[in-house]
DNA sequence: CCAAAAGTGTTCATCGTACACCCATGT
DNA sequence: ACATGGGTGTACGATGAACACTTTTGG
């Protein structure tokens, strides 16, 4: 491919070394039901580490941007197109990969475990696995999901990016229990709740939600467009 | 150079497409002189964008790593080798630089700004720009410095980074000085001397000094070790 | 003796945290 | 009627923020 141009660039670096670049995706899930949070991961159909468990990732194609790769990644294993999507960190060790010398960038993606596309995620070997029951992944795949977990602990204390995981509905203690997952903490609930509906960015509905109490909760909803509001006005979401 | 083994790795990805990756450097350093944080810039001296200001770059070769890459690339500008630093972001756009598609992964520096090779600099064209006298830079290093200056503000809130720009012994009204210049706002003394005291990491020594002031202020130094310890039971640096 | 920077305590408001009881309803 | 999860208010301690005067000493 050397010497291509793309885009009407010029090659005035031609001389230069060039590398393979890879993508890798933690994709986090998080299903009511069980209370745990997930990563949907995946056993490799090719070597090397054929049948070893990994996240999904994909190469850098000479058309596409780091983050459309991201979203590629993504979008071939669940069929979703449109998810919340942060980039990590560049993994760049020599040895990392034994199959050959790969810069990987890490991306987490956080994803509403009811849209995905079950079949598609099944062609490609993919399986939700909870947090506790995380099995040894290849090469340095461990250490990306220490590293996006850090990161999402951190993120959601600050942004409202809970409200990825969860349908567009929801009510405060299925709320809560998202966020108990995440960081594997009990909260208080009367605490939990007024601090977030103090932050004013919760609507709630008229409609409730009766599967897990008999009174039931009422459903609220995340209003972004007051939050983009807020944050013009020096905002900050705070846990 | 496709089909290379480096390592005694196999070569199982060669028909996949490479690509150029470079590492960018923000170099942070401070000078208690004229009270402002500054960056190490340079004017280009070679196409495209030639004799417009830049971060320094560089191209990562085969047998290093990136974190090898950029320490590579402050010591050829600096002429120092242990250096703080912390990879920030991959910037990987198609169009992010009009000579050709690389993907450059961003890293900050902080230097004591004493310690580097006038030289050196000098040779390379580099210079340092008072933050606040930041020209246009090329392509989306502008960009990459405003996203190196979040994050040290970050940083410097929750790590004990910022004697990384200081010299071994520094008064604590030096210490104020260099976060009242990271942060762009004032502090109150009392609060923040009781504060950084408070932790138990700073050593107060016998020797004063006596050129800002006729009093003179106490040296103190970062202790290092007791950091270290400290992380282990928990604690956590805040300013 | 005076200018200039270093050093020192206290008060108040705010925020996080702990904690126990009533409500609604399906079975 | 009772079991189950939803919903509510208050008190206390800790922490961050504001604020003014004394000390030292070179010139």
């Amino acid at each position: 491919m050397a010497g291509t141009t793309i885009n009407h660039q010029m090659d005035f670096y031609s001389k230069y070394p060039k590398t393979l670049v890879a993508v890798d995706s933690i994709i986090f899930g998080f299903n009511q039901n069980d209370l745990e949070l997930k990563l949907l991961l995946l056993k490799r159909n090719f070597e090397p580490a054929k049948g070893e468990w990994s996240l999904m990732g994909g190469f850098l194609q000479p058309d596409e941007s780091l983050d459309d790769a991201a979203k590629r990644i993504v979008l071939q294993l669940t069929g979703l197109a449109d998810v919340y999507m942060e980039q990590l960190y560049a993994f760049g060790e020599l040895d990392r990969d034994p199959g050959g010398r790969i810069v990987s960038i890490s991306y987490f993606s956080l994803i509403k475990i009811n849209e995905y596309d079950r079949q598609l995620a099944k062609e490609n070997g993919a399986r939700w696995i909870p947090l506790s029951e995380i099995p040894e992944l290849i090469f340095d795949h461990s250490e990306m999901v220490e590293n996006a977990l850090r990161k999402l602990r951190i993120r959601a204390r600050t942004q409202p990016i809970g409200f990825e995981l969860l349908p567009e509905k929801f009510t405060i203690p299925q709320l809560q229990r998202l966020y108990e997952a995440i960081y594997q903490m009990p909260f208080d609930k009367r605490n939990f709740r007024r601090k977030l509906l103090s932050m004013g960015l919760l609507e709630k509905m008229d409609e409730k939600e009766k599967e897990t109490s008999k009174k039931g909760a009422y459903y609220y909803q995340f209003n972004k467009e007051k939050y983009e509001e807020l944050l013009q006005k020096g905002f900050n979401f705070e846990l």
